[in-house]
RNA sequence: GGCCUGUUGGUGAAGUGGCUUAACACACCGCCCUUUCACGGCGGCAUUCACGGGUUCGAAUCCCGUACAGGUCACCA
């Protein structure tokens, strides 16, 4: 028997021979230098912050180098495929504006001329490379049980030895293709191993773009190429889809580096030139609880999941830029010379990809770029953002914000659209948190105690606040007018006008214009922490104000 | 257990043999500015780069060992 005809036995009905398949996918027509990368995910869950991280380096030099991003679906594994997996991946990644150039576009149609995009449906193109191996003498079929594989790896443990299927435990390599045939005619499921031709005891070199050198063994185990079920096995796949897709560049997680050895070997028995690989760090943080850097996991960690984002109120273009951070950590002073740029313009290099002990993944930063970020926003931008977070998470907020348009943008406005803007929200979540004084119907509803300071007495406060508003307060001052009145009302009810003033002589004074300030700012809002009062004045207007005047006692 | 990788302050990290008495950013603390807070400005925060050896005139940077951490060893990806 040949082992063509051996290869037929094994494959049958394969439409296509694997020459076919070059044929029908060519070169890509791109400019030298051109990265040509993927996301590859399983459609077994939703994405998470690491697949972003992945997606958004993938990405980045995909475009810097006018080259392609793709998206292939890994379904390979039946049993742990969820339904519509695909659309909830795309949808999610969707959200911070991670599209793909080609690939599925929900969880049945793709775009594209390289595909399938979805290995379910490349059975015959596996097949047909999996018959050329055959043919070779470079693959056969293992009839191997799940017990008799742990049969031996209890003895390789026994034995201390390597474990795997390799070498002389690959028993089932030297079935006679006779034998293997009658076996598959009395119907014994089978499934198809690489005949591996590596040597442990020698090495092959990666050369991680991120990484470096890396010095491997050679792999020697006859990994399994075709399941029992037909489809092909991760690492089968990999070099398939990828040289069929013209990946120049595997972007991926570093869990991959220990079976790159796997990789190389396929690429090389197949014909294939391989891409360059570059392994991504783990996204680690430090527990709370043990002090320990760990990895982080969705469990543990909400920030983790990428609803959380959306659900707080955390700018995407916060989370981009935190992300274009932790990819090269010089973006982060290119940005702050280049403020108007955008991360688009930032040339993001391999090298500089960190790669020690994994890359850490700091909240407390990321919100401090967001505060960066928000406060560059004009009162139409911010106000329109907070309208749409609002209305999704707090209906309350998102009624009076359209109640009152006009009135919200100024609130909004205090202190922005200047050269130093306040920088007080991190989250879209944050503006209710700090200004919700600001709407009558929520300072009834919120208010709790007045945080009076140095001037507590009620008597005192009563006297401040009537003289103020009936003889000094004027809606038409400009703010120094308005100022100089303060101090005015200081002088007439014995506070120093000036703080060093007090400070030079206290036995002289009450206090100073800064108490005299507070209790104005508390009594309008509660608060003895708030943006500037001549604002807040300027958008309560008189009537306002004396009606919270009235109500504090 | 085998194989691979890593270990710089409270955190992220720059740095690959002398420009380092270790950049920058976040956090924290102090001062200044100031009607509060925030912003902004100034300053503090690693006598030292996991530990132990070695190479060198010279090491965070090169080599060896130890410890610790992570990854991987499926008919999962």
């Amino acid at each position: 028997m040949t082992n063509k005809e051996f290869a037929d036995i094994l494959l049958p009905n394969v439409k296509h021979t694997w020459e076919e398949y070059e044929k029908m996918y060519p070169q890509r027509n791109l400019k030298e230098g051109a990265i040509v990368t993927r996301y590859a995910p399983s459609p077994t869950g939703l994405p998470h912050m690491g697949n972003l991280f992945q997606c958004f380096i993938a990405k980045s030099f995909a475009r810097q180098t006018d080259g392609l991003f793709f998206i292939r679906i890994e379904d390979t594994d039946t049993e742990r495929t969820v339904e519509n997996g695909t659309s909830k991946i795309l949808n999610v990644l969707k959200d911070f504006n991670i599209t793909f150039d080609e690939g599925m576009i929900n969880d049945t149609e793709e775009k594209g001329s390289y595909g399938p995009y979805m290995q379910s449906k490349r059975k015959d193109i596996y097949w047909a490379y999996a018959k050329k191996l055959i043919e070779e003498g470079n693959a056969y079929p293992s009839f191997a049980t799940k017990e008799e594989l742990e049969e031996i790896r209890k003895e390789q443990e026994k034995s201390k030895q390597r474990l795997g299927y390799y070498g002389r435990w690959a028993k089932d390599r030297f079935i006679s293709k006779e034998d293997a045939v009658n076996r598959i005619k009395n119907g014994e499921k089978f499934v198809l191993r690489l005949k591996s031709p590596g040597d442990f005891y020698k090495t092959v070199v990666l050369n991680d773009l991120i990484k470096g050198k890396i010095e491997l063994p050679e792999n020697d185990i006859d990994e399994v190429i075709i399941k029992k079920d037909g489809l092909p096995t991760y690492h089968f796949a990999h070099a398939i889809d990828d040289h069929l897709m013209h990946t120049t560049h595997v972007i991926r997680g570093d869990e991959w580096v220990s079976s790159t050895n796997k990789h190389i070997q396929f690429f090389s028995m197949l014909g294939f030139k391989p891409p360059k690989y570059a392994h991504i760090a783990p996204l680690m943080k430090v527990d709370e609880e043990t002090g320990n850097k760990r990895k982080i996991s969705k469990r543990k960690d909400p920030e983790f999941g990428l609803t959380y984002y959306h659900e707080n109120g955390i700018p995407i273009e916060a989370v981009m830029i935190y992300l274009a951070t932790i990819t090269n950590s010089n973006f982060e002073a290119w940005f702050d010379c280049n403020k108007d740029a955008s991360i688009e313009d930032f040339k993001f290099e391999f090298k500089k990809i960190g790669s020690s002990g994994g890359t850490s993944y700091d909240l407390p930063k990321l919100f401090n770029i967001s505060k960066n970020y928000l406060s560059k926003l004009t009162k139409d931008e911010i106000y329109n953002r907070i309208v749409d977070y609002s209305k999704e998470f707090d209906k309350e907020f998102y009624d009076l914000l359209v109640k009152y348009e006009d009135y919200s943008k100024e609130v909004f406005n205090i202190e922005r659209e200047q050269k130093k803007p306040r920088k007080d929200y991190a989250t879209y979540a944050d503006a209710k948190k700090q200004i919700w004084y600001m709407y009558d119907e929520l300072f009834d509803k919120y208010k709790e105690t007045y945080e009076f300071q140095n001037i507590n007495n009620k008597e005192e406060v009563k006297t401040i606040l009537n003289t103020y508003i009936n003889k000094y307060f004027d809606e038409k001052d400009d703010k120094d007018t308005w100022f100089n009145k303060i101090k005015e009302l200081s002088s007439e009810l014995g506070y120093a006008s000036e703080v060093k003033e007090y400070k030079n002589n206290p036995d002289l004074y009450k206090g100073h214009v800064g108490d005299i300030s507070m209790v104005l700012r508390v009594a309008l809002t509660t608060k003895s922490m708030t943006p500037d009062l001549y604002e807040i004045m300027k958008l309560l207007g008189k009537d306002r104000m004396n009606e919270r005047f009235s109500k504090i006692y």
